[in-house]
DNA sequence: CTATGTGCAAAGGGTTTGCAGGGGA
DNA sequence: TCCCCTGCAAACCCTTTGCACATAG
């Protein structure tokens, strides 16, 4: 699902867009989310980042997240209650998440079929789709040998 | 969506099968629960309960809350990092939320076409489906005069 | 009677914020 | 330079928990 790997340029422009500072931690942070491929929290974000350079602290992650959240950049998966997860957001690609109730993975798909049954279930209740959120939660189907 | 007027009885019963004690603030908090259609939060509960009988502390009401999740009795809706809201649940009924971005409503509603591709996308991927979870977000279309 | 449930207040855990110093443009 | 951004630690908010007392069965 990772298809866009300028996520650190794209989000260079926006900031010089909106004005904003194309800081040395937002670069940073912006590499370590365009790096990760497994949904990490925010805590996760700040310990890789951290890694890179020691002078990024966890309120700085958690600003910078919701900076690149208000730019579109990056999309929340909230999981009841406990932590959010964050991941890379393509401007073109939609997809929803499988959750593996064991261990916690979290699979990617797509399925137009859902998004127009969607769109229609709104309709026809007199609202037009602005969103949705669609999470799956699943056990592995293990193979009888 | 409210079909079931009798959670009380059902828990009761529930209790009882589970050599659990149905006291007085469970039945109160039982009753809140089942004369809400609105989905309220746990504070909220809470202010309903101590209307009623003013012994009920929040503390209790985030206990029961989650004594009749466990008896599948309560559903726990997360909205974004908010506070969860709570709604009754039915044996035999499932439906999912579009919530009005505009005023926070949220409206029930059903559709089994959905339900069976959700079924179809897990087992594609190795998956028994489990449970999942599906919110709308939508803007209210206005009638053109 | 006694294990379970309760109220109270304090602790937890994730996230946000005030402030004073730091650093892009 | 000048304002925006950052680190730090404290504040916040919802939720959970330890403890001593209360109560359903």
């Amino acid at each position: 699902m990772k298809k866009n790997k300028k996520v650190t340029s794209r989000i260079e422009k926006l900031c010089a867009e909106n004005g904003v500072k194309f800081t040395h931690q937002r670069r940073i942070i912006a590499e370590v989310i365009s790096n990760s491929d497994d949904h990490p929290d925010a805590n996760e974000v700040y310990l890789r980042a951290n890694k890179i350079d020691s002078r990024i602290s966890l309120a700085t992650v958690y600003r910078t997240i919701k900076l690149f959240e208000e730019y579109n950049v990056l999309n929340r998966i909230e999981l009841g209650g406990k932590r959010a997860r964050y991941e890379e957001l393509n401007e073109d690609e939609h997809h929803d998440h499988l959750i593996d109730i064991d261990s916690g993975e979290i699979i990617e798909f797509v399925n137009e079929e859902i998004e127009n049954l969607q769109m229609k279930v709104a309709k026809k209740l007199g609202y037009e789709l602005v969103d949705h959120r669609m999470e799956l939660f699943g056990k592995k189907i293990l193979k009888k040998n």
